[in-house]
DNA sequence: GTTTAACCCTGCACGC
DNA sequence: TGCGTGCAGGGTTAAA
């Protein structure tokens, strides 16, 4: 789950969520729900699922923030329900009724009736409570560079940090310190976008590619949150409600290798960089 | 400073 | 049919 993914998430629990009061918070059984909340497993501490679960009972959701891939959601009393979804956790809202899907680790159940399940296969995925005083403290968040979508991300500071590293433009578009929120399929989109090779020097681009790159990140991001995020077969994603994406049909690069190029029809290719696959058109970018 | 690889985990597509 | 193998991916960390 990416930016895009996140942000409709955000969307989702911020017209569903916010305003309600938790009854309680139940921490699946099993090693790998376990893993979910791993932040909690302190030394010292007595019960990890009880120190986790006694700060949610009882507390109401008053915002939902999203922070890079990270969700706050924030709690009265002054502490955040941190999230991060890894590559298959998703929120999905339920009534009581309905059978908990596999691999559910967390379940908050509201005062009102319904709930929320965290469910995640391959247990990336995170979740943690901390108090809102001590945010800037957190590891996980204190990193997070900027974000695509907030006013300060301008064309002109961004080409200027990109020409005092000297990195490939694939693996430096999906680091979260760098620029927040991309993962492998959204650099990829956002690099044929921007006529960009995933292998491009950042400090060889030119004013107008810094330009075009800065125009096709936020473009990309934006459309593909307009369209509910990318479903892919294999890593199906879906809304707070069950339902999927349209961004999938949209894509002109990734997991298309050997297609026709959208634009040109040269067949689409593949390498692996950094250890992550990125599809690419030989043809329109250099 | 930059890059690579390993690790965590499960589901799925393969090949035999 | 059924099993083993390899791959996928986000983020962190150690090593090159």
């Amino acid at each position: 789950m990416e930016l895009p993914e996140v942000e409709v998430m955000r969307r989702d629990l911020e017209k569903d969520v916010v305003g309600r009061r938790i009854k309680e918070a139940e921490v699946r059984q099993g090693p790998n729900a376990l893993r979910v909340i791993r932040r909690h497993n302190k030394p010292g501490t007595k019960g990890v699922r009880k120190e986790f679960t006694s700060h949610l009972a009882g507390r109401k959701i008053t915002k939902v923030e999203r922070k890079g891939k990270y969700l706050l959601l924030h709690l009265d009393g002054a502490d955040v329900l941190v999230v991060h979804f890894g590559m298959s956790g998703q929120f999905l809202r339920a009534t009581k009724r309905q059978p908990l899907p596999p691999h559910t680790h967390v379940v908050i159940t509201f005062a009102q009736g319904g709930d929320v399940r965290f469910v995640d296969p391959r247990t990336f995925g995170e979740m943690f409570v901390t108090a809102a005083d001590d945010l800037g403290t957190v590891r996980e968040l204190a990193h997070i560079a900027i974000d695509p979508l907030e006013d300060t991300f301008t064309w002109a500071s961004f080409g200027e940090y990109l020409s005092q590293r000297a990195a490939k433009m694939k693996p430096l578009l999906m680091d979260q310190k760098v620029i927040s929120g991309l993962g492998n399929i959204y650099s990829d989109e956002v690099l044929f976008g921007a006529g960009l090779r995933h292998d491009r020097m950042s400090d060889t681009l030119s004013s107008g590619e810094v330009r075009r790159l800065y125009r096709a990140v936020q473009e990309i991001v934006q459309e593909a949150i307009r369209y509910r995020g990318t479903t892919l077969p294999d890593e199906a994603y879906v809304d707070l409600f069950g339902r999927p994406g349209e961004y999938q049909n949209e894509l002109k690069v990734y997991g298309r290798k050997g297609l026709p190029c959208r634009r040109c029809r040269t067949p689409i290719e593949s390498v692996t960089i950094s250890g992550r696959r990125s599809f690419y058109c030989p043809q329109c970018q250099s």
